[in-house]
RNA sequence: GGCCCGUUGGAGAAGCGGCUUAACUCACAUGCCUUUCACGCAUGCAUUCACGGGUUCGAAUCCCGUACGGGUCACCA
């Protein structure tokens, strides 16, 4: 049997990193063994679809680097992939089922199953479940739904490759809407059609689905299908153990917003492979090629996965790290030229701006925030600092050194490095007692980047300013 | 409330009955290196696996119960 597996994305907002990770574990497993990864587009719920879902899904897929190979775009002898154009299908089914006495016409209204279940929950009544009191009835001129008659005593059990053997009772499962009363299939029916059609092998998806496994085993019995094999993956979690909700906004949820803050698509897409799956190995820096290799859906976590926002700026900044300085660049370009820092690109002073704090960067936007603490924090010294540049021999070196770059006409880091070490001989003082006065002095810090290239940054001006101001 | 699922250090997580006096990663701390920080390297950080019983020569690992946490009970997916 050959492994084809799909993401199904529903077309109401953006791709959501819940999401990101249910399609990125599909691809990680079609590419594993070779098989077919599919996109196919849920739209069955037209009152939610967004004008743009359909792209912005797409579009951000494509820049994690999750590439498919069957979809709307790109037919693979299974389509349509997008379940609105295949209505004329599941009506075929539907009507099927209804001749078989498997699906039968609900006449009810949302109000009057509203007031039903109110009372049963006023009844304190455990299952609240449809009463199925339309089973039976057939009155032709009234609107209606297709319900799924679900048979008792049935007992549903299915082996899931994260789960293990999960079972479920007919009891505990009403009667359910099949296709609504505007002849729109819902999810559960509609699903299980295109996955049989598409031959889909492994369903693997989120832990929120598996009570709809169930519902779903049903339709493929009652066509005399056979299943594919199920997977729910543990939900992502945030530091409350809450299923990730759209509107927490403790953690940043859309790919989209990851994209515009300069994180790296390699670098999410090896974050979100450890959300509910670990590598064999010691190793968590992992790229695509070898996540493929790697992957093997039993190591699929059972229990939930928890966002790690430390983790992720670890990650990101490992792979910011491996970036040349023009990527760099490019990555924190629009954040500098948002913030009115610089103006364009052909600015020699934002390569060593880059270059310096590219190291400790964790996203592209940090930029800003390393830069506000470097040029845009008042100018005061703490007590540490005071006491040492009030030190015997400080004043000396200050002086030599400011006089040294008076002199100074390229005012650039590697014309300025030599000018220390002179200082030094003049005034008499080296190591720490060297370096250390003239970084307190000029930056009020007593750690940070290369010395030589953090002053010609803060220019010539700003740095003997700042000297004089500390010499006694 | 019914039904399903989970619970290992500050955090993520490995472990699947003896090889575990519990990997690895992040964070933290210390040391080395470096002008400082960072990087890198080294070391330290759970005598214990939610709790209580049981099975076994032996349990984080199997069984039962309790507690806690979560998911789900839509004409949403």
């Amino acid at each position: 049997m050959s492994v084809r597996v799909r993401y199904a994305p529903s077309p109401t907002g953006h791709l959501h990193i819940g999401n990101a990770r249910a399609a990125l574990f599909n691809y990680l497993f079609a590419r594993k063994y070779n098989g077919s990864f599919i996109v196919r587009i849920e739209d069955t719920d037209t009152s939610r679809n967004i004008e743009v879902g359909v792209e912005s899904q797409l579009k951000y897929l494509k820049w994690l680097g999750i590439e498919w190979d069957e979809s709307i775009d790109k037919d693979g002898g299974f389509g349509p992939y997008s379940q609105l154009e295949r209505l004329d299908i599941y009506k075929k089914y539907a009507d099927l089922l209804v001749e078989k006495g498997i699906a039968y016409k609900c006449y009810c209204t949302p109000k009057e199953l509203e007031t039903e279940r109110e009372a049963m929950i006023a009844c304190g009544e455990d299952k609240l479940h449809y009463s199925g009191k339309c089973y039976g009835r057939s009155e032709e001129d009234l609107p209606y739904t297709l319900r799924f008659h679900v048979p008792t005593n049935e007992e549903y059990v299915f082996n899931d490759i994260v789960k293990g053997e999960v079972s479920f009772k007919s009891e505990d499962i009403g009667d359910w809407v099949m296709v609504r009363e505007n002849g729109i299939p819902t999810y559960n029916f509609a699903c299980v059609i295109d996955d049989y059609l598409m031959k889909i092998s492994h369903v693997l998806r989120g832990e929120d689905h598996i009570t709809n496994t169930p519902k779903q085993i049903m339709i493929y019995r009652a066509l005399g299908w056979e299943t594919p094999i199920f997977g729910h993956m543990t939900l992502i979690v945030n530091e409350n153990m809450k299923k990730l909700s759209k509107r927490d906004f403790s953690i940043i949820q859309y790919i989209e917003q990851y994209q515009e803050l300069g994180y790296l698509p390699d670098a999410l897409f090896n974050f979100i492979s450890l959300l509910g799956w670990s590598p064999k190995g010691e190793e968590e820096i992992l790229n695509r090629e070898q996540l493929i290799e790697m992957f093997d859906s039993t190591r699929l976590s059972k229990s939930p996965a928890k966002f790690d926002k430390e983790k992720l700026a670890y990650i990101n900044n490992r792979y910011i790290k491996e970036l040349s300085v023009e990527d760099t660049v490019e990555l924190c370009m629009p954040h500098l030229v948002e913030e009115g820092i610089v103006q364009g690109k052909d600015d020699e002073w934002i390569y060593s701006l880059v270059s310096i704090f590219k190291g400790r960067m964790s996203y592209g936007a940090e930029i800003i925030d390393l830069y506000d603490e470097f040029f845009e924090q008042e100018f005061v010294l703490n007590q540490e600092m005071i006491d040492f540049i009030s030190q015997e021999g400080v004043n000396e070196t200050l002086i030599a050194f400011r006089d040294l770059l008076q002199e100074l006409v390229t005012f650039n880091a590697v014309d300025i490095k030599p000018l220390i070490k002179q200082a030094g001989k003049i005034a008499g003082s080296k190591g720490k007692m060297l370096f250390m006065p003239l970084r307190i002095a000029t930056t009020a810090s007593m750690h940070g980047p290369d010395l030589p290239q953090v002053l010609s940054l803060l220019g010539k001006e700003t740095v003997i300013e700042r000297i004089n101001a500390n010499i006694k």
